[in-house]
DNA sequence: GCGCTTAATGTTATAATATAACATCAACGT
DNA sequence: ACGTTGATGTTATATTATAACATTAAGCGC
C-alpha cells in the first residue's frame, strides 16, 4: 500500500511516483538522481505539511550519516529549478509539488496552524493588471489562514 | 520640497505624509509614535525600494546611536500589525504603503534586480477558489521579475 | 580499463535574518 | 509622587542560508 499524502483536502502524490516522475525527468533531461536529490524529495512527498530546510535535515539520511547544510539547500535548488518543490515564502518552507501545471502562476493555502500547503490554481493575478513596463516573471500567492481540520 | 518616492511609476507617499498618518493613527487609537517607530516608518518612507531589518537598522539612528535589531524588529511588528508597511516575503523585506486599501489580499510587483516594490490592487485572488473549508486571513501575491528601469 | 573533464557532494566557516529573556525606563492615570 | 503598564535597552542565541575550497564520482573518448 502506498503511503499517502492526505492533508487538508489529500492530494494525492506519493513518494513513489513522485520518485519514479523524477527520475524520469533526470534520465530525460541528463541530470543526476543522487542520494542526497533522491532522500530530499522523498522527505518532502512523505511530509503533510511544508518543512523547513533544516526539518529535511533532521529527516533525512545520506549513506547513513546526517548531512550537512548546504547539501540540504542544494539539493532544495535542484527540485525547485526544476518544479518538483515550490519555497513557501511565509514560512520559509518547502513542500513537494506534483508538477502538473505551468510553473509561472501558483497560489497556495498555508495553515498557520499545522502548517500544511493546499495547492491551488487559479487564472494568473498578472491578467488584470496594469504592468506598466514591469515584466514578470512568476508570480506566487500565499493565502495564509487556518486548514479545515485546524479551524 | 518633498521628497519623494518615484521608483517604477512613481507612487507618491512620502516621509511627511505617511509619518502625519501615522501620528494621526496613533493619537486616534491610544498608541505611542516612539522614536524607534518613527525612525523605522521614515526610513522605509524614504527608501525607493524594499529594506531588509538589517538595512533599516544601518540606516537608523535613536538618539544619535546605532539601535540593536530587536528594536527594529519590534518597530517592524508594529507597523506591519496596523497597515503602515508591508513584507515581501520573496525578499525578506520591507516596504511602506500608502495604506489605503483593505489589508486582507495585496499584490506586489518586486524588480529582482533593484527590488523596488510596485504595489497593485486587483479582485481577490481567493474569489475563483474552492475553499474547502480553508479559512483564509491574508493573501498576498509577489510577481517577481524586472521593473521597468530594469528592464 | 584509463585518464580526462565536469558535475556533484563534502567540509569548514560564516553570513543574514530573527527572536527569547530579562532589565530598565518612561508615560499616564490617580 | 506612586504604581501600573507598555515600550525600549541589552545580552545572548536561534534559525535560515550561503561562500569558498577540497574531494569524490559519473560519463566519455579512447
Amino acid at each position: 500500500m502506498l503511503e499517502k499524502n492526505t492533508c487538508c483536502g489529500g492530494h494525492s502524490h506519493t513518494p513513489k511516483n513522485l520518485i519514479a516522475k523524477a527520475e524520469e525527468f533526470c534520465s530525460a533531461n541528463g541530470q543526476r538522481l543522487t542520494a542526497p536529490r533522491a532522500e530530499v524529495l522523498k522527505t518532502l512527498a512523505r511530509s503533510h505539511k511544508a518543512l523547513g530546510a533544516y526539518d529535511i535535515l533532521e529527516a533525512v539520511l545520506i549513506d547513513g550519516k546526517k548531512a550537512k547544510p548546504p547539501t540540504i539547500y542544494r539539493a532544495i535548488e535542484f527540485w525547485l529549478e526544476h518544479g518538483f518543490i515550490h519555497r513557501i515564502e511565509s514560512l520559509n518552507a518547502y513542500v513537494s509539488c506534483d508538477h502538473d501545471h505551468d510553473t509561472a502562476g501558483v497560489h497556495f493555502l498555508v495553515c498557520e496552524s499545522c502548517k500544511c500547503v493546499r495547492e491551488a490554481h487559479t487564472a494568473s493575478p498578472l491578467k488584470a493588471l496594469d504592468l506598466d513596463g514591469f515584466e514578470p516573471k512568476h508570480s506566487q500567492t500565499e493565502t495564509v489562514g487556518l486548514c479545515k481540520d485546524c479551524h
